[in-house]
DNA sequence: GGTTTTAATCGTATATTGACGATAACCGAT
DNA sequence: ATCGGTTATCGTCAATATACGATTAAAACC
């Protein structure tokens, strides 16, 4: 086995690994570890980017499971999910 | 400072993980670290592609420094390149 | 209801990526 | 010098990523 083929947990490190891949977003999670949690115009604020290029990065480390976003009112509010780092973490060792 | 602009570490991170952001390009430092060292056929007959995309994901690899090809007689040997293992994880820790 | 504030989404343009066949370059052996 | 085996590069195409302005959606205020 394992002929010709790409394993399941390779894969799934692949797909942290590509939405950290980008500056921006490794900055926005840097952010959010440090902050605990982060609304959203901050995030938008402390980064050389458009409030919609941000909303995509967003996007992009919401849809790899590495972020988490709640509605604050108006706002929202952004953290990290540990277990997904955690997880990434473990996969490199893995590795 | 720190206002609207993304720092070195980050941008060095992302370089890392970006280069990491392909299942084949996992499965092929896997092998890597698994297997020492590997002659550039070997690896191409382990994956599912073919052997020009192969080594255009072998380039990525090498120009990030993850890995080292040295050539042995009409082969080329690769191996990791465990120092900017080591750096991408004490990266991913700093976080 | 209308207005303001906040964030997501749309539309779009450009750049990069990923894949492959074909070809070139390189080396060892004949 | 040529041939066979090995790997890098070229050329190309489709798909994806990145960035932004403009617009929409939703919620809190008047």
């Amino acid at each position: 086995m394992s002929a010709r083929t790409i394993k399941p947990p390779d894969v799934e490190t692949a797909r942290f690994a590509k939405a950290l891949g980008h500056p921006a977003r490794v900055a926005i999670v840097r952010m959010l570890v440090r902050c605990g949690e982060c609304v959203c115009g901050t995030i938008v604020e402390g980064m050389p980017l458009s409030q919609a290029t941000v909303s995509q990065h967003l996007k992009v480390l919401k849809d790899a499971g590495l972020v988490r976003g709640q509605i604050d009112g108006p706002r929202v509010c952004y953290c990290i999910n540990p277990e997904a780092v955690k997880r990434f973490k473990s996969l490199l060792e893995q590795l």
